[in-house]
DNA sequence: AAAAATTAATTAAACGTTTGTTTAATTCAA
DNA sequence: TTGAATTAAACAAACGTTTAATTAATTTTT
């Protein structure tokens, strides 16, 4: 794997531990297995390290949200839950990404990256407001607040996603137990997501 | 106001704004207008004045939670509602101080004061599971999962209340609107949930 | 009630570390 | 031989914390 690569997957994976703050750049260094000097050498400062590792994992989900929001063969019912499917394998296959992401919205340090990361999202929201849209146009969802039936479906994730002991207590496990590789798990949730926005959303059910 | 409860309120808003590591004793000083040796003196240690403001406001909740589980006047749905009404009320008058609990909750650092949080947290998703598991058991709900029910409740004020700019994006408003203030948003959150919430536990709606 | 003694609160300065970053020299690869 | 990659060392600045001295408040003694 180039260097520079290696660089930001330690990078993610220190910053979501300890936050970006509380990660010495030495500390970086010493776990990727590299002298201090070749992060500012590769990336200029530890702040534009953190730019990089923003941009590069970036809107990824567009595309497929796109595709998704264009399909014809699907209802708009079936597009929510390939949506909960597609938010849910991606936000717990990379959880240590996404918890940097959200560690970064939740101070107001670093503005024009957090306008980035509001951006990214931005795009995202508008697809799905225009789905459910689509779906009430037709009468066969319920007239619902489309930003905040978004925001319950994210959040939902998040909430088990962002903080992984709260996540155990939640769902009584111990610590020896991973929720985010665990299939049992991932199946429970898109489950529970799938029935409440069916039963939220569908006029008939 | 004592200066002791002075420099906490300080600092809930500083750690919050700018994250626990990113604020120096230095800044939060400066900003509560005493000299840099009074937060050691008071607290002992930057990590302490941490812990303090958690303890001093924690398990607040939990006072009205038992009360409203063991009300015999009210149905179960209903109970649903006034917790509703709690959580939003709670979440969104004190937005700094919970920004600062997930801020906790997110990074690794002092584990302690981590099982501390879940566990002031635990105590209230038991509460909520009983009323839940009690209108399964009358008939009046759905056969639903109750944990990640509790998960979307707190999930979804979450997602619009840990970061302001993103709630602005969600809700297409821009910068000089303050939604945690505004009495319609907090309306439109609520009626949202509630109505999201009826329409998955209720078996007749 | 006044004076003295004791404790608490407050201060400016200094302490030793650690921080992100840079330098200048050296090794490696093309 | 030229440019990129890598290194150890050094840089100044900022960090959390401590010290020792001073002021303010409280308690005790006269």
């Amino acid at each position: 794997m180039p260097k520079k690569e290696h660089i930001i997957n330690v990078a993610i994976e220190l910053f979501s531990e300890k936050g970006f703050e509380a990660t010495s750049i030495r500390e970086l260094a010493a776990k990727a297995d590299v002298n201090v000097a070749m992060v500012n050498y590769y990336f200029g400062s530890k702040d534009k390290l953190f730019e990089a590792i923003v941009e590069r994992k970036a809107s990824y989900m567009k595309g497929k949200l796109e595709e998704l929001a264009s399909n014809k063969e699907l209802t708009e019912i079936q597009k929510m839950d390939v949506l909960i499917e597609n938010y849910v394998d991606r936000l717990l296959s990379q959880p240590n990404y996404h918890r940097l992401i959200h560690q970064e919205l939740l101070v107001k340090q670093r503005v024009t990256l957090q306008d980035n990361i509001v951006k990214i999202f931005s795009g995202n929201t508008l697809i799905v407001k225009s789905i459910i849209e689509s779906g009430i146009k037709k009468k066969l969802f319920k007239k619902v607040d489309p930003e905040l039936t978004m925001a319950s479906i994210i959040g939902t994730i998040n909430q088990v996603m962002l903080s992984k002991s709260m996540c155990l207590m939640l769902i009584q496990k111990d610590e020896n137990f991973d929720p985010y590789t665990d299939v049992a798990f991932r199946k429970r949730l898109e489950t529970h997501l799938k029935q409440m926005i069916h039963s939220y959303l569908l006029i008939n059910n």
